[in-house]
DNA sequence: ACAATCCGGATATTACACGTCCAGATTCCC
DNA sequence: GGGAATCTGGACGTGTAATATCCGGATTGT
C-alpha cells in the first residue's frame, strides 16, 4: 500500500483537530509532518476529487474537510488514494496452456482462486469501512490526551514558518528519506512500542 | 499483490489433481500454464522454503505437496510468496514536524492510524486463513466437473513436450504479456462472467 | 497589480516486480 | 563413472509504478 494513505489519514485528522473553518494550505500541512509539499498536494487533490476534502483556490485558499470525521471511513480514504482495484488481480492463467483447449467450456466459469481471494479482500474492505476517522481520532486522543490542543498551538503560532527547529528548506531535505526496507533490520525506525 | 500468488495456488492445486506421488518438475508445471519456467521456479522455491512443497533434486526430481490440501490455507501461500510484512507500513510521520517536539511523550505510544489499518489487515488474514486449498479445489470442481481428469490427461501425455498447439518456445513468448493495466478499459481480458 | 494558492500535466528519479542466466550440487540412468 | 536433468542460490537485466519535482494556467485575497 502506498505511503500516501498514511499521509492522507493524518492530514484529515489534523484538519479536524484544528477546529477551524478556514482552509489550510498544502504547504502548512506538509510542514506539520515534514512531507514534500508538491507530492502531498497530489494526495490532497485525490482526496478532494473523492469528496473527502473541499479545496478553495486563491491566496487564502487550501483544503477543508468536506464532512465530519464520523462520516469518513478508512475505506473512503484508502479508495481515494489507492484506487478501486483489488490487490489480487486474476490473470486467468488457468485458461492458458492446458486450459486453452476447449475454451467454450471454461470461459464463463468464475475462477475459484480469484473468488477466494475476493472474499478475503471483502473482509478487509468491510473492516476498513467499519472504522471511521472519528474512531481513529478518539483512539489517538485516548493515548495522548492533549493531542488536539498541541496541534492547534503548533498551527496557531507556526503560520508559514514551519517550526523553530525546522527551517524552511527542511521539508524537501527530509523528503529524501526512503521508506524503511523490510529486509533490513531495525535501522531507522523508532521503537514505537505497542 | 504479486502475480506469483496466483501461480503458486494454481500449481499447488495441479499437484493435488495429478494424484501422483512422483515429483513434478518446474518445466512441466510451467508448460501447463504457459509460465516462464525460471521465474516460476523462484516461486516454487519460496513454497518449498515455507514447507508447503517438498523439492527433490536429480533427473527425476521436482516438487510435491508437503501435506494434503486441507492443511494448506490461502494465508500460507500468500505469506510464502509475499512475505510476512503488512500492506500498510507506518512510517511514523506523526513524530515528524510538529510531533518532533517532546519526543519523550509520544514515542512509546502506538499510532492509532497504524492500529486501525492493522485491524483491517487482521480481518484479511483471518479470511485467508479460513480458506484451505481443499475448499478452493472443491469450488473449482463444482464449477467444472471433469477438471481433475482433464489435468491428469494433459500431464499424462504431455511429458516434456508441453502441448500440440504450444511448441517449446511459446512459454517465454507468452510470458512477455504484461499484466492488464487498471486504467485502460477492457482490453485483453476474457469475459469470465461471475 | 501582485502574491499565494489550487489544478493538471510533463518530467525526472528511485524502488521493486518481473524475468533471465549461470555455476554448483544432487540424483537418475546408461 | 559419465552424462543428463533437475533443484539451489545468486547475480544481472528490464520495465513499470511509486515517488518527487517543476511549470503554466486559473482563481482569489490584499
Amino acid at each position: 500500500m502506498s505511503e500516501g494513505v498514511e499521509w492522507a489519514v493524518h492530514c484529515c485528522l489534523t484538519l479536524a483537530w484544528l477546529e477551524d473553518d478556514r482552509p489550510v494550505s498544502t504547504a502548512r500541512l506538509a510542514a506539520g509532518y515534514e512531507l514534500p509539499p508538491a507530492y502531498l498536494n497530489k494526495q490532497l487533490q485525490a482526496l478532494a476529487k473523492a469528496g473527502i476534502l473541499t479545496s478553495t483556490p486563491g491566496v487564502k485558499g487550501g483544503f477543508r474537510l468536506a464532512r465530519p470525521l464520523d462520516k469518513i471511513t478508512l475505506m473512503d480514504v484508502v479508495t481515494a488514494i489507492e484506487g478501486p482495484d483489488e490487490a489480487f488481480q486474476c490473470t486467468e492463467i488457468r485458461q492458458r496452456g492446458m486450459g486453452a483447449e476447449g475454451p467454450e467450456r471454461r470461459f464463463r466459469v468464475p475462477c475459484a482462486v480469484a473468488s477466494a481471494m475476493h472474499r478475503a479482500e471483502l473482509a478487509w474492505r468491510r473492516a476498513l469501512a467499519a472504522q471511521t476517522l472519528a474512531d481513529v481520532r478518539a483512539e489517538a486522543e485516548g493515548h495522548v490526551p492533549g493531542l488536539g490542543e498541541g496541534i492547534q498551538r503548533w498551527y496557531g503560532r507556526g503560520a508559514s514558518t514551519p517550526s523553530p527547529a525546522a527551517p524552511a528548506g527542511s521539508a524537501s531535505a527530509a523528503s529524501r528519506r526512503p521508506r524503511a526496507s523490510r529486509t533490513s533490520g531495525a535501522s531507522g525506525a523508532p521503537p514505537a512500542t505497542g
